[in-house]
DNA sequence: GACTCTGGTGTTAATTTAACATCTGCGACG
DNA sequence: CGTCGCAGATGTTAAATTAACACCAGAGTC
């Protein structure tokens, strides 16, 4: 408690930030760790590394246990939307750059809770009028501001991990809802099939394939060839798949047997 | 640790039962209760105590946090297995046996997870032979012996309070079913309308409610002139609605503009 | 009768937490 | 320009909770 005032004077302010991602690091990287272990690493008290790992796992990127944290088990880490944010995002522009092309003024769209979704949101005032529903509150944060989008928030119970609203209300709402074209995007897919690990997701997409006239699923090559626990639809059910240019061209292939594809140029 | 003889040596095996019983009582009375104020009362460990309230905990009668129990909200209360069981047995006796007049030999039928239709599980022996699938798991214990019953266990994930299985696998257990008459019950109801507070039961109950060719509506009076936060169905949509001989006549009335009505004889 | 086995309980030490205390910027205000 | 108070982050302390182990009584086995 005394050799750590060098720490904490360089600049004592707004250090938990950097505190927290390096404790996340150092779980991922061990599997697990100590509240005391992460105290001796951090140079911080144990009442405060469990402030910032109350934190950690409220925000789904660490579980906490009597004993210490561990890291998530990599499908519950990887469809956190913290994590999601940060991964392919070169892949995924590329995605909703292409997807865009199907996107024509006057149109009215549905965007489910996926970062590529909302890097087609981004992009959507390029072509506007548009409408567009989304029960993903970043997307809903993106478009609030966009000249002639029509934006309609699709409500339910809040979910932290996703930042996304879910549950029956958010069923309901999709259900009452009919659009030209839904955008969707799912963590797991292989040539036959898309995937999700979490019911509850799985629930509202499904809803919101329904409620449109075209089905396009966007696939970073990250999700290929990986399942999940709950199957999601088959790749027969989305009238066009747009994936990204470092996708296995044998996939590719497989892939045109089922349904258009598209590969997105960088 | 010196003073407990007395209570110990009396029967020292088996008091677990009567001990729990005697927090949840104590719980319920007083609103609250620290750890060590139940280990005063029942002249037991706090450790013990402890141990109590987690298997209280888990089944859903109390509420943990720290520093000690708290009643569960009545709505939870009362939406929870265990207690449903003993309440207003007689009339949910009467109301099954009038429900039975409606099942003929052959015929498939579904149950959902109600003390109502548990106790016309308990009578379905007498008009076999019979197809009943349900996922009320002690609806399945109860007809699992019985002769000439074909039963259908409805899988899904395991909830403890309801002691159901219920989720996205249950639904789609259900969809994929279709059945003559569905028997099901829920917690409120006005003369509009049913209700249920758990979005997933409601899910459950919508789905059997399609799957079914003849819908019955199973409704002792004490659910009568209550809603809870989402709705079920409207009444019309019942084929037909049996209450027990407490229900107020102009309640009768009222529900028979709407839909057709059995008073069950006690 | 001695043995094991099991389920319930008590004991202890370590962990975690709530509540309070302290410190540090930072802006308002005189 | 000082200082007042506020808000946010962190440390301290005492109490609550827990895991792990120890203990005991009854049921069954040989």
């Amino acid at each position: 408690m005394l050799g750590r005032v060098t720490e904490k004077s360089d600049k004592s302010a707004g250090q938990r930030a950097g505190r927290q991602q390096r404790i996340t690091d150092y779980v991922v990287n061990n599997g697990s760790a100590s509240a005391a272990e992460l105290a001796e690493l951090t140079g911080v008290s144990v009442m405060t590394v469990h402030r910032d790992l109350d934190e950690l796992a409220r925000r789904g990127l660490l579980r906490k246990f009597r004993g210490g944290v561990s890291a998530q088990p990599s499908t519950v880490f990887e469809s956190n939307s913290e994590y999601r944010l940060n991964a392919n995002v070169d892949a995924k522009a590329a995605i909703a750059r292409q997807a865009l092309t199907y996107v024509e003024p006057g149109m009215s769209i549905l965007l489910d809770d996926s970062t590529s979704a909302l890097a087609l949101a981004k992009l959507l005032g390029e072509v506007t009028p548009l409408t567009v529903a989304t029960n993903y509150l970043r997307a809903i944060d993106v478009l609030k501001d966009v000249e002639d989008v029509r934006l309609i928030a699709i409500g339910g119970d809040y979910s932290p991990t996703h930042d996304a609203f879910l549950g029956m209300p958010c069923l309901e709402a999709v259900e009452r809802l009919t659009v030209d074209t839904t955008f969707v995007s799912t963590s797991a897919m292989n040539t036959e099939l898309t995937f999700h690990q979490e019911p509850e997701i799985v629930m509202v997409k499904r809803a919101m394939l329904q409620s449109a006239q075209n089905r396009v699923l966007l696939m970073d090559s990250s999700k290929m060839a990986r399942t999940a626990l709950h199957r999601l639809a088959p790749v027969t059910d989305y009238h066009r798949l747009i994936v990204d240019s470092s996708t296995p061209e044998a996939t590719v292939e497989e892939l045109r047997n089922r349904t258009e594809v598209d590969v997105a140029p960088l």
